[in-house]
DNA sequence: CAGTTAACAGTTGTATGATGACTGAGATCT
DNA sequence: AGATCTCAGTCATCATACAACTGTTAACTG
């Protein structure tokens, strides 16, 4: 047996060697997305991958169920594993990528800022009066919350959320719901205490409160550009903290 | 070969049963959405699971790897199986939702329009000179097969891909490669024929063009409002093909 | 001969038993 | 008291066997 080189890699030497399957997963997943092995191509048989990579069908069967339920590969029982032929089914994640922290904070602001501003804009238009009523309600939890001392961060986000939902598009809302989790933590905000901390919190109020009523007069371009300043400042406020 | 009407049925009505991996997958992965299992619980160890759905070990193993490469569950040799902590691994994916196609398309689109025209403003204000000579390749590439009487759908997204590039974010850039397999295929235009689709051709280049030479000039406002006629003028086209 | 059926080899799906490796806690020893 | 050992429980891996499915080929039937 040939010493473990996996500790080499020194990602996650800490948690011990990576198991098997998902070292096999990796290679089949790189093979198949640098094009060695074009969308529907056979991979190679269960047998002839227990020879080649010297392991058992375990961990061949179980790196193939991995990468089937990231839609990567189809298997066919008597016939063979394929890879799939349409990709897109290929999940989209953030987070793996070998970013700084600032960095990452930074990247995923610009990213929701981007989204979020386009989105005010079509709640101003298309927003229901249900949805209206849900916005208003959200801002005022999170009102209640700063009330209570808290910082809010869960309101913030369900404010957000509800304006994206008021869009009417379903990939917009569920996207802003899945970049929920990046941005809720906000160390960021940690840092600023006292009377800056209030005057910081007071702001998110007053402009979550332009935000809400230019999207109750159906204003697209005054939901837009509320929306900006409002997170605009929030990633200026994480650009100067993560700085020093 | 004729008889093959299980192609004909549209999904998967008939494909057999889903593998017994799958299906145990599907009811982990529901107890842990819906909060039966909270983060950081254990799940069964392998013999309960066992006995609890009267499958064998290959099979819940199986499942827990799937799971596992959702990032949704995490195994630790010699303790057990654990909700994960951090659900924000779960990944991002579009498509399995039941909107109809034309919705669908509507709303992919929206999307895109909404990150793109941040992009293209980003990409003004932080391009390199080698970021610049990309895009301005890929539009050459562009005009060359629309020469060569092809639709040019491919480079058409290349050039967008390069523009997201420039924003120096590789969560956008990432975002908009992960976009592109839905957008590419474009049935709409297809509908269009003769000389409606040379004038719909030309008025892309020359679209291209303005959004490339603000990108060039470094001129923010312009770059985004370029890319914001140009992606509007797609999506009501879209729109009006698909009504009928 | 044409068409159907049967047999076969190859593949994935499932089941089972055995062994190795790791963990945590209690028992034991010094 | 502190260090070590033992041990049961758990996942990780291996090996084997059989079932189910697929496509091809051979055999059979009328």
């Amino acid at each position: 047996m040939i010493e473990n080189k996996a500790a080499a890699l020194g990602l996650r030497s800490f948690k011990g060697r990576p198991k098997l399957s998902e070292e096999i997963a990796g290679q089949l997943r790189q093979l198949i997305q640098d094009g060695s092995l074009e969308p529907g191509a056979q991979l190679p048989t269960e047998n002839a991958m227990i020879e080649q990579f010297g392991v058992s069908r375990t961990v061949v069967r179980e790196a193939v169920a991995a990468l089937s339920a990231d839609g990567l590969v189809r298997s066919r029982q008597g016939r063979g594993v394929f890879v799939a032929e349409d990709l897109t089914r290929q999940p989209f994640r953030l987070g793996d990528s070998a970013l700084s922290e600032h960095d990452h904070i930074l990247q995923i602001m610009e990213l929701r800022l981007s989204l979020e501003v386009e989105a005010a804009g079509l709640a101003a238009q298309r927003r229901t009066s249900h949805d209206l009523r849900e916005i208003e309600e959200a801002f005022e939890r999170m009102v209640e919350a700063q009330r209570r001392g808290e910082e809010g961060a869960e309101q913030d986000f369900a404010f957000h959320l509800r304006i994206a939902e008021a869009t009417q598009n379903t990939y917009i809302a569920k996207f802003i719901r899945y970049l929920g989790p990046f941005i809720i933590p906000r160390p960021a905000r940690r840092r600023v205490t006292g009377a800056e901390r209030q005057t910081y919190l007071d702001g998110l109020t007053v402009e979550h409160a332009k935000i809400r009523d230019a999207i109750a007069a159906q204003d697209e371009a005054a939901a837009s550009e509320a929306m900006r300043t409002h997170l605009s400042r929030g990633l200026a406020l994480n650009r100067s903290l993560l700085q020093s």
